[in-house]
DNA sequence: CTGAAAGCGCTAACAC
DNA sequence: GTGTTAGCGCTTTCAG
């Protein structure tokens, strides 16, 4: 263990409470006794107990976030503005990964439980209600996730699904397919939803297969339901099924775009596919930023009932696995030509 | 706050040790007793306190993490099987994001220090001499960096690099690049070792371009330093690299891998990239394991000097973006076409 | 087998 | 401005 608040109290000649007072509230001391204490703390080598501090003052300064799945590359760029965002709020943020199962997500959920202030739970794979119990009355804030009395911030897929839609719609495309994402994901009910309700204004003819978790391998199994449609164009869930669908699609004999095209969502794949994947992007690192600040305003003015709900917007990302469909016939042909 | 021990205690008619034991040292008590308390226990939803017993007993329980980017994704298979075997062992294990910056790196040690019984640091940003004076005598475990006096665990890619020169060679390339990666990086180190000595030995030109960070953009930049030599085939530090060299090379008109052969390092975007990476794979995921293992095993008995290494081997993952070389003309003319 | 008591290192009244 | 004191919730001797 390293030097203690006695320590450097006996070093300078005050009392512990003064030396105390000189890291937490240096503003009641005169500067001279401040600087001392200061001087000899570093000499000392004196770094604060934070579980002394927090078995006290009841705050650890810390704060939780939990991902459903590391590996999703959607969720980065997240993580990494919550962390900036915690840290320059004196706040230090710790990472859990829920591993796409409930139980395992119930039980980081429960670790973090008695050592944060507060925490973000990113599209969580348990009910609301599970959440609830869990957490005991520790402030959270849900992302894409919501509920009637957790504050959230949501990341609004809609109007960039619209745009996709309409993209399609534009290019010819009257017959598009959904491959849809885990069953109890809110952003997958939010996505089908704007599809159906674009599809139909566009009269653009839709396909739903799924639902799928969020895979390539997932997607690749979506594309034998893909071909057994007539559909020209394929919106997937997120860009880890559009991957895989490309994948299997190409295996298939099928030319992307020109034989079928592809959309995926959240624009994260970029950096690593190739060629480039038409995606709808945009909100995934604000979300995080969004997310600790709501909940480190909560934990300011800790009103019972407080609640909120940031919407974040997106937008289509034109690359290059979208054009114009092919005459009839010819999907046709390469679809029997696979069987 | 939730129900403390002497509620407990009050609830059953016992002392607050007895209540205490009933968790720590059930073996210590009667069974009727213990029965007793933990039924009470449950009915008032008592929870432990962690930092009081923090406090006393000198150990969190928690484990930290520290990896240099969250979005690499050589890092997320290595993050889920420590949490795994942390867990398993009774311990939490919390993830911090170095973000590739030595400030934020050195924060992030700095705040784990005071919370978590161990450190697994991967690839550190940061001199072993920094990471020595920040920790403060808390047991650390290295990956992929080595240091006289700390454990550490290492990703032997040197026999899967030796396997890509063979296979380079047998493919008839006779000029080859390697792509440098991080400054600071002992994998980077080691890859270029055994990348020098396999080539000399298969009398194979090596020309070296980088240092470059690991991402797609810098593997892009490399792509004009790889063009203006002979080279018929690159070795990328990793994949990330490789895919940004990949995408250069189309873009100024070379077709993989009839043009250039490109064999990347970590197999990690296999998941992502279309078509598939010829890659070095293996070991990342034990990696994440096997360190807190180690970790764990120092914690068990503390031994001053404890010293141990171990190291994981890697092997030649073979895809489709290697093919024999053109005759030589035809690269020429390539890359004049492209001025 | 169980209880009483003494702290772990720190903060927050409350005095002076 | 600074010191004294009483705990935060728990574990752990030491008695019985």
């Amino acid at each position: 263990m390293s030097a203690k608040l006695s320590q450097v109290a006996a070093e300078v000649g005050v009392s512990v409470s003064t030396v105390s007072r000189a890291f937490s509230r240096p503003d009641l001391l005169s500067p001279s006794t401040v600087q001392r204490v200061s001087e000899a703390a570093n000499r000392l080598g004196y770094q604060p107990n934070r579980f002394a501090r927090a078995l006290i003052t009841g705050r650890s300064m810390n704060l939780g976030l939990i991902v459903p799945d590391i590996a999703n590359p959607f969720f980065p760029p997240l993580i990494k503005s919550a962390q900036q965002c915690a840290r320059t709020h004196g706040y230090s943020l710790y990472l859990a990964n829920g591993n796409e199962d409930p139980v395992e997500e119930r039980a980081v959920i429960e670790d973090f439980g008695g050592q944060v202030d507060g925490l973000v739970l990113c599209s969580p794979r348990i009910s609301v209600n599970q959440v609830r119990e869990l957490v005991n009355n520790l402030p959270v804030v849900l992302v894409n996730r919501v509920a009637k009395d957790m504050p959230s911030v949501l990341i609004d897929t809609a109007t960039g699904m619209r745009q996709a839609v309409d993209h399609l719609s534009a290019l010819g495309h009257q017959e598009v397919v959904y491959v849809a994402g885990p069953r109890r994901s809110w952003s997958n009910s939010q996505r089908l939803k704007a599809m159906r309700e674009q599809c139909a204004h566009s009269d653009i003819q839709l396909h739903v297969v799924g639902p799928y978790v969020s895979s390539r391998e997932a997607g690749s199994q979506a594309a034998e339901r893909i071909l057994a449609t007539q559909a020209t164009a394929v919106i997937a869930f997120d860009d880890l099924l559009a991957v895989g669908v490309w994948a299997a699609l190409s295996d298939a004999g099928l030319v992307i775009p020109d034989d079928m095209s592809i959309i995926g969502c959240d624009d994260v794949v970029a950096e690593h596919a190739l060629p480039a994947l038409t995606s709808i992007g945009g909100g995934a690192d604000t979300a995080g930023q969004v997310a600790v600040d709501m909940l480190l305003s909560i934990l300011e003015r800790p009103i019972a009932g407080y609640h909120s709900r940031t919407t974040l917007s997106t937008r289509l990302v034109l690359r290059s696995s979208t054009a114009p469909p092919r005459a009839g016939q010819v999907r046709l042909a390469q679809s029997d030509l696979r069987m």
